[in-house]
RNA sequence: CGGGAGGUAGUUCAGCUCGGUAGAAUACUUGGUUUGGGACCAAGGGGUCGCAGGUUCGAAUCCUGUCCUCCCGACCA
C-alpha cells in the first residue's frame, strides 16, 4: 500500500518525514520553510496549549497579544538581542503592490509604496513589548506584570524540518516584568517546572532542567534554563527555555519604576517559551515503525471502536451495543471516535488508526456480543486482550492511564541508558558516535573549549543540569580543574 | 547559502537517453457482493507533465531561468 513508512534503522530522518505526513500531522506548503499543520497534527496542538494555557493561569498570568510587525528602530535597541537574531529576520519594506505594466496580469512592488521605516517580522517579542511595558509601569505597585502571548513568529531558517525548524512556527512567549531580582529569577524557574511538568506528565517526555552555557544563551539573557530531551535517535532535543533577562531590556528601552523609597529603578524582566517543536518531539520520542504512539493525555483520539459486521443483520446489534461503549466513555470525558465507515473494512481501519497513534482500539462483533466481551489492542506494546463489556469504560481508563505511564517509563529507561559519564577524550568521541545520547563529562567552563568541542565532534553542551552534583575532575578535552560534569550531545 | 537527488492523475511511480499529441498501480465515483489485520467483480471520471521563456512543423522528452521538496554540509537561542 501506499501508507508504507521507512523503518528507523533503515532512515531515521525518512522514518519522521513519514511519520508526520502520512499520519496527516502536517503537509509541506507552496511557501520555502512554511508548513501546513493539518486537523489532525493542530488537535494535538490545542491539547497542549489548552494543558499549557491552564498552567501558566493557574501561576498568576494572563493572556494578551501584540504586533506581529516591529519598527527596525525597536528591534535593534536591545543590541545583543538584535544582533542575534539579525540573520534570520524577515523583513517588510513596501506596503502596495501594483498591477506591473510590462507583464499583464502581474503584479509588481510599487517602488513609490516604500516605508519610511522598515518592520521586522517578529522572530520573538521581546522588543515591542518593552517598549509597550514602558508606558504600563510607573511605580512598584504595578509590578509584577505576567503576560503570556499565544503567536506566530517567524525566524528565516536556511534549512527547514517539519515541526523541529520551520520559517514560520506557532509558539507561546511569556514576558514579565518584576520589581527585583529575586523575584524575576523565581519567576523562571518556576516556569522552566511548568514546562518540565508538562513535558514528563502530559507528553511522557522525561526531561533534564538546566541551564545553558554562555555560547548557547538566548541572545539579550543573563541566564537561560532550559529543559533538553532525547530522541530515539540519541540526539538532544531543546524542548523550551526560560530566560533570566536581568535589566536587558529594561535599560534598552528605559523602563524604571519608583520603589517605595520613591526612587527609580530599572525593572527586571524575565520571558520563557514553547512551540510547535514540541510536536515534533512528541513524534520522535515515542514512535514506531507503524506510526504514531501518542500519550493518551495528548491525544486527539483516546479510543478507537471498529465495528466488525457479519451480513447485514448484524449492523443494527452490533451499531446499538457500540453506541453504548461510546457514550459510557463520552460521559467519563473520554476522547473516544466509533467508526463505522463502510468504505474500509476492520483491518485497513486497524492500520490506518495505529498510524495515527490511536492509544486503544476496541474491536467489537457478532462473537463478542455474543460472548459479552470486546478486542481491546493497545497501540504502545500492541498487544491485544479480550475485556468484558461489563464495566468496559472503567477497564479502557485504567488501560489509558497505564499506557501513559509506560510510555514515559519507557522513554525514561531509554533516556537514563543513553546518558553516559565519561572521563578520557578518545571515549568521548566513540560514545558520541557509537552510542550517542548524553555524555557527561567534566568541562573546564570555558566557551573556547566548549567550542572546540563542537568544532571536532559536533556535540554541543546541552546544558548544566540543575542542582548538579560538584566533584572535583579534569576537563574532558583540555584537562583543566573542573568541579562539575556537563551534559554533551548532538542536538536537533 | 554550497553539493547531490527529485517535481508527470488525490498518492506512489513508469515514460525522457533516441521529440510525434499521456500510462500503470492504488485512491476516487456508481452498482453489487463483502467485513475478526490494509476485500472482490463490473462500469466510470480524473493530468495546462512544478512554473516561465526558448529551440522545433511538433516538447513531459532538448536548452535557459525560476519556484518547491528531500539528503549531506555551512548556519541556527
Amino acid at each position: 500500500m501506499s501508507k508504507e513508512i521507512t523503518s528507523r534503522s533503515e532512515d531515521y530522518s525518512q522514518w519522521y518525514n513519514d511519520l508526520v505526513l502520512k499520519s496527516g500531522l502536517a503537509d509541506y506548503s507552496a511557501v520555502r520553510g512554511c508548513m501546513v499543520i493539518k486537523p489532525y497534527g493542530y488537535a494535538i496542538w490545542e491539547n497542549m496549549r489548552d494543558v499549557l494555557d491552564k498552567m501558566f493561569k493557574d501561576t498568576g498570568h494572563v493572556n494578551a497579544y501584540f504586533p506581529i510587525f516591529i519598527p527596525k528602530s525597536l528591534f535593534e535597541a536591545e543590541e545583543k538581542n538584535a544582533e542575534g537574531f539579525a540573520k534570520e529576520c524577515a523583513v517588510v519594506t513596501h506596503y502596495r503592490l501594483k498591477t506591473d505594466p510590462d507583464n499583464p496580469g502581474k503584479l509588481m512592488v510599487d517602488p513609490e509604496a516604500k516605508l519610511e521605516e522598515e518592520l521586522v517580522v517578529r522572530p520573538t517579542s521581546e522588543a515591542i513589548i518593552w517598549n509597550t511595558y514602558k508606558g504600563w509601569i510607573q511605580s512598584y505597585r504595578d509590578l509584577p506584570i505576567l503576560v503570556n502571548q499565544w503567536a506566530n513568529v517567524v525566524r528565516w531558517e536556511m534549512r527547514t524540518r517539519l515541526f523541529l525548524r520551520t520559517a514560520e512556527f506557532l509558539w507561546q512567549e511569556g514576558h514579565t516584568a518584576h520589581a527585583t531580582k529575586e523575584e524575576a529569577i523565581t519567576e523562571t524557574e518556576q516556569m522552566l517546572e511548568v514546562y518540565a511538568r508538562f513535558a514528563e506528565e502530559w507528553m511522557a517526555l522525561p526531561v533534564v532542567k538546566g541551564i545553558k552555557t554562555a555560547n548557547e544563551r538566548f541572545a539579550g539573557a543573563d541566564e537561560t534554563y532550559c529543559i533538553e530531551a532525547l530522541m530515539q535517535d540519541g540526539k538532544a532535543l531543546q524542548a523550551g527555555t526560560s530566560h533570566f533577562l536581568g535589566q536587558n531590556f529594561a535599560k534598552a528601552f528605559d523602563v524604571t519604576y519608583v520603589n517605595r523609597e520613591n526612587k527609580p529603578e530599572y525593572v527586571w524582566a524575565t520571558s520563557w517559551g514553547v512551540s510547535t517543536r514540541l510536536m515534533g518531539a512528541l513524534v520522535m520520542a515515542h514512535s514506531d515503525d507503524d506510526g504514531l504512539i501518542l500519550p493518551p493525555k495528548l491525544a486527539p483520539i483516546q479510543v478507537v471502536l471498529v465495528p466488525i459486521y457479519k451480513g447485514p443483520e448484524s449492523k443494527p446489534l452490533i451499531d446499538s451495543k457500540a453506541q453504548e461503549i461510546v457514550s459510557a466513555l463520552k460521559a467519563a470525558g473520554v476522547k473516544v471516535k466509533f467508526d463505522d465507515s463502510d468504505n474500509s473494512r476492520p483491518g485497513w481501519k486497524f492500520a490506518e488508526y495505529e498510524m495515527k497513534g490511536v492509544p486503544v482500539r476496541v474491536a467489537l462483533g457478532l462473537r463478542d456480543i455474543e460472548q459479552g466481551v470486546a478486542e481491546v489492542a493497545r497501540r504502545d506494546t500492541k498487544e491485544k486482550q479480550t475485556m468484558p463489556l461489563e464495566g468496559l469504560s472503567e477497564k479502557l481508563i485504567a488501560l489509558l492511564e497505564e499506557i501513559q505511564q509506560n510510555i514515559y517509563l519507557k522513554a525514561l529507561q531509554f533516556r537514563n541508558d543513553q546518558i553516559t559519564a565519561v572521563d578520557d577524550w578518545a571515549q568521548f568521541q566513540q560514545v558520541l558516535d557509537e552510542k550517542a545520547g548524553f555524555v557527561s563529562a567534566h568541562w573546564d567552563g570555558t566557551p573556547e573549549t566548549e567550542e572546540k568541542i563542537k568544532e571536532l565532534t559536533k556535540a554541543t553542551i546541552r546544558c548544566i543540569p540543575l542542582n548538579n552534583t560538584q566533584e572535583a575532575g579534569k576537563c574532558v578535552y583540555s584537562g583543566n580543574p573542573s568541579s562539575q560534569r556537563v551534559l554533551f550531545a548532538r542536538a536537533y
